[in-house]
DNA sequence: AGCGGCGATTCTGTATACAAAATACGCTCC
DNA sequence: GGAGCGTATTTTGTATACAGAATCGCCGCT
């Protein structure tokens, strides 16, 4: 914790050259707007501004230490995603979480990933690299953040091959949408939603070149996910606090 | 135009209760970022900063008579949409018009729409309405404006039973992507797309209730429009300004 | 006691200020 | 005449200021 009510101006006095510099190398200067978009996600994905909260943004700026400026861009982009939603003269607040949206973005999800896979030409290593990581991920168990994070890297490498850029980064934002809900889910239920035999499946559809069954297997493992969440959401899923502002 | 150079905080003086008001009648005050945003897709649509150009914040700001805070909250929302982008310094350009990014868009833009079609239930009306609008379109003839204006109409109408708005506002700002692309063709070529042929094709599919073929059938519609658009983008669109700053 | 109105306070939305980086420009030196 | 360098200017990215709207709390009234 130390001292992290650090006014907003604390961060500037850095000195010249801030995140990272030098156009020659290669090497980016990020914006700032970038970096408290990221810390805000994760924040928002450990439920710390919880779902359905407000979002006081002078407090939430000086506690991220960057002035509002930044902060409102960032929390604009996450608006975008998916993240938060705001009320013409309230502000912002964080998205709660509804089986409606759970059940909007899941087929999406399935679809797009669909059509990110049928680019693909399976080169033998590749599919080595699947079946490792997911060995891993039956490793992993019953911990939940270590099996999410198996499953993310999975999925990452099950779209290795597709060379859409716009597709790519449009699944990547429903994926984080769908990331809220099942890091909420199972830090509510205590529940682990695991994959380890769908992606067996999966990849040894692709291994045999059948792609339909491919795609039938992918989308009902995303459909898993979805049928654990929905329960849970209908019956409320806790921790709902309406105007943490 | 008459003064069009107005500055800023001239626009602010128009008194309170700004775009519209009270929350009682269910009359939403519109932040100034989204007319804003809504202008400026306009005036990119019509090329006005063109494809591939820069944009000078303060300049611009002045010309919309807003400040650069909305204007910015603005252009990183097209940024989203793919209209804009941003390189870390140095500020906003128009995003140029590219065979790849076209190439990415259209696959998505017909497998989300094939997504969204499959949700219907399509009561008898909705049929006739299809048909109205797109004879309306084979009114248009060579109309360019009329024409694209049909085929939004149509698309829209096709659409109509979805209820799942995260698809719908992922289909619509695709759309807009792509609608960029095809006033650009039809402006810079004098040559008009047109889908009258096969409107007709996918409604009637729809009518004898053989969804696969409807889907077949859509997914042909935009990949012509793609094709149009290939070899107009690969022999390098007129009008390239590098840097109008 | 509950309800409604009114003033004080907080907060958002927008405008403006400011510092550092990028660019443009001219000047010197070869 | 051209390339390189140093300075002036512009422009972005971020911080701050400000106005109006929303919210909160208190008080009086019924």
């Amino acid at each position: 914790m130390s001292g992290s009510r650090a006014r907003a101006p604390d961060r500037a006095r850095a000195g010249p050259g801030r995140g990272a510099a030098r156009s020659g190398t290669g090497i980016v200067r990020t914006p700032l707007r970038s970096e408290v978009r990221r810390r805000l996600m994760d924040r928002m994905l450990r439920g710390d501004p919880a779902p359905g909260a407000g979002i006081n943004e002078g407090r939430l700026a000086a506690e991220l230490g960057v002035s509002r400026t930044p902060l409102r861009e960032a929390l604009l982009g996450l608006e975008w995603e998916g993240f938060v939603r705001t009320e013409p003269g309230r502000g912002f607040s964080v998205q709660p979480l509804t089986s409606r949206e759970a059940e909007e973005i899941y087929p999406m999800l399935w679809t797009l990933e669909g059509l990110a896979l049928r680019a693909g030409g399976w080169p033998r290593g590749q599919l080595a690299e699947l079946e490792r990581i997911n060995a891993r991920l039956g490793l992993a168990g019953g911990d939940a953040g270590a099996a999410l994070e198996c499953d993310v890297r999975w999925h990452r490498a099950l779209l290795e091959r597709c060379r859409n850029r716009s597709l790519l980064e449009a699944i990547a934002a429903l994926k984080n949408r769908a990331y809220r809900y099942e890091t909420h889910y199972m830090r509510d239920s205590g529940r682990v939603i695991t994959s380890f035999t769908q992606h067996q499946a999966i990849a040894s559809a692709i291994r045999s070149g059948d792609e339909p069954e491919a795609l039938r297997l992918l989308e009902a493992n995303w459909r898993v996910s979805l049928e654990f969440l929905e329960p849970w959401l209908r019956s409320g899923p806790a921790r709902e606090r309406k105007a943490t502002q």
